[in-house]
DNA sequence: ACGGCCATAGCAAGCGCTTTCTATACGCTA
DNA sequence: TAGCGTATAGAAAGCGCTTGCTATGGCCGT
């Protein structure tokens, strides 16, 4: 039922193994049987069996990208960037059945959970991809980073090249793990994008201290997260170097952990204020959490910034039309993103030493203001 | 190198048909044979040749989901959704080999274009997808319809399962045109999820016709998408029902086109503004557009509601954190994308007539409020 | 105690393509 | 004209898996 490479052959009076070779192009073909040959393909509409060559040619042309969320921008602006650099490309008009160098770059959504990350990586495996991305924050515990590594250093060993957008390069020690084979060719390990979150949440609340604040509540990501963890620590390093270290009882006193969603900065804004009254700026784990955040300040009663500061992190599309707009940390999803792609493909060599560290870039905005105008009087 | 199926027979002493058996599970096999295999599998860290057997087995477990703007939340959480309904669960922890029915839901980024479509298309067939899910609105470009209605008629006469979600049902004047052979089994035929989009459109009209406004720009999408179109016209049907079509000139005076993002939203607004400087509302193609009218219409000095009411549509996540919150037309993305997932996967019977009708729901915001409280002295 | 059955396991034939190696047919040079 | 190199096409051997059919036992019925 199904046209079949001897189909298109038999029709153009050829060989199968001439008809291949079309449609490779990587071996010299006559010119008037490279003619005839596309005549049959387009008369028959032939479609090659991706799994049959996948097979014979012992390589695929998949690309996996792991997102945790592909319904946050976040992911979705990596994504599409990376996507962009790698397939889908070439308008191929009616033509059906060949496409040159083609990768099609597939987007797998984990939902944040560690089996779907393995599964995920495994079903990639399974096809032989020929590289998969892993964006986004990595969950932190050893077993499952173990898992993880041991994964990705088969994948590497099979030839699949592996990069990571926005996550910390794997331990050396968790590397190799496997069978004690040896990673074969150098060519196909691993590169790494990672985002100075530290450094970003550093300058961020080094920006609220400098306008005066001194009662800062953090609403921070989900516990486990390296993404979570290093903001945490670069807003801590801050607070620790103008000694305004914890509030009272304990240095966690205003650090509340949540999901990366709205409701999370709602109700841990919430909580943060039954905790702190006279606070005078909340850190959000990101902007959509900052969102919430705002959304709970604003429910209260309390203005944005008069009486309380706001700050969020990722500088996604829509924080500069809040209002007050965002004052927020900047990525460049896209760019590295885009990077991420290039690197996947080959089309780019790996940052000297497999890491490249991508800047962040403190935005102010309207959202930040002095500490003290008006909110010492409240409580 | 790597570890085949034969690696595994000899190690476990058995037949390869007896280790394929035991890993798909279809076929009785003892025991303590299975038990062997199974050992010899985790042993060895066999994985599947996913391409093999998709040949051998002539099918396979890809599910495709096209998106026209991955960094779009609109597509990410229809993908998530249906994602969710489809693949990558079930925690296989450390075993590798097995995954029952597990199917891979993957998600191909056209961003708009048509040949990447067709192109998204062609490769999925060649993977021999066993589903395809396209999302969001189409273009309507006839060559362009003809063309996807003649790869879909394809893709599901070899069996792929078609679902569309977010977009109007094919013509049938088109499906079925390919090469006169009639569908085959009636079973993987299109399944339709079409969004009330002009509906929602005209009730969100008629809401601001109802506050009293006359003079209300729109702010449409990209021409020749019929999301863009269908909510035009739902719009323009509230306004001559309202007898209020046409500010002056002609009709569309008051129409602006351009991509479904902010920037469009800021031009566009600008634009109308200085066609009508009387101006009283400004509906907007989407919620990410209303974000850029907004922002125009402060940049402008303009009071929302106060001088002028803006409202968005689908009701993203970030629309009730605007400030004002934003009016807008609810669609439940979240709900459509699994349903769609679900027809997808076969999980679901197919809606009678294969096309059922996603309800959009208005929901009336802060933005929007009645006309004339400060507008009609301007200018 | 013997024939026949069910439960298991193995054999072997592909699935549709790629690719190495071999064959043919030129166009040259000597 | 004979010899040889080059350009092009074909034959065929798999790639690793699935599966229809066949083979082997152990167990049952009588």
């Amino acid at each position: 039922m199904t046209v079949t490479l001897a189909d298109v052959a038999a029709r153009a009076q050829v060989s199968p193994a001439t008809v291949s070779r079309v449609l490779n192009g990587n071996y010299p073909v006559a010119a008037t049987t490279r003619e005839r040959v596309l005549r049959a393909v387009d008369d028959l509409d032939y479609v090659l069996n991706g799994p049959a060559s996948a097979l014979a040619a012992a390589t695929s042309d998949l690309v996996g990208i792991l997102v945790n969320d592909i319904a946050d921008p976040f992911f979705g602006i990596m994504a599409g960037a990376a996507q962009s650099q790698i397939g889908g490309a070439e308008g191929a008009g009616s033509g059906a059945g060949r496409a040159g160098s083609e990768k099609l770059a597939i987007v797998c959504n984990t939902g944040g959970s560690p089996e779907r990350e393995l599964t995920y990586l495994t079903l990639l495996q399974r096809q032989r991809a020929a590289a998969v991305i892993l964006t986004g924050g990595a969950i932190e515990d050893p077993g499952h980073s173990a898992a993880v590594a041991a994964k990705l250093a088969k994948l590497a060993d099979g030839g699949t090249r592996v990069v990571l957008c926005g996550r910390p390069p794997l331990p050396s020690s968790l590397l190799g793990g496997g069978d004690g084979e040896g990673n074969g060719d150098g060519d196909a390990v691993v590169a790494a994008l990672t985002f100075d979150n530290r450094g970003g949440a550093r300058r961020l609340t080094e920006h609220l201290l400098a306008l005066g604040h001194r009662r800062i509540g953090y609403v921070a990501g989900p516990v486990e997260r390296t993404t979570t963890r290093h903001r945490l620590e670069g807003h801590r390093e801050a607070m620790a170097a103008a000694g305004v270290l914890g509030g009272g009882t304990g240095e966690d006193e205003l650090t509340v952990h949540g999901p990366y969603d709205r409701q999370s900065g709602y109700d841990a804004t919430l909580e943060l204020l039954r905790r702190e009254p006279g606070l005078t700026a909340v850190v959000a784990a990101n902007d959509t959490v900052a969102l919430g955040a705002c959304a709970a300040l604003r429910d209260r009663g309390l203005r944005i910034p008069d009486d309380v500061s706001v700050a969020g992190f990722d500088d996604l599309p829509f924080s500069v039309d809040t209002v007050p707009a965002l004052t927020t940390v900047r990525l460049p999803l896209h760019e590295a993103g885009a990077r991420a792609g290039r690197l996947a493909t080959g089309r780019e060599a790996a940052p000297p030493g497999g890491v490249a560290s991508v800047a962040a870039e403190l935005m102010v905005r309207g959202s930040t203001g002095r500490a003290g105008r008006a909110g010492a009087s409240r409580g």
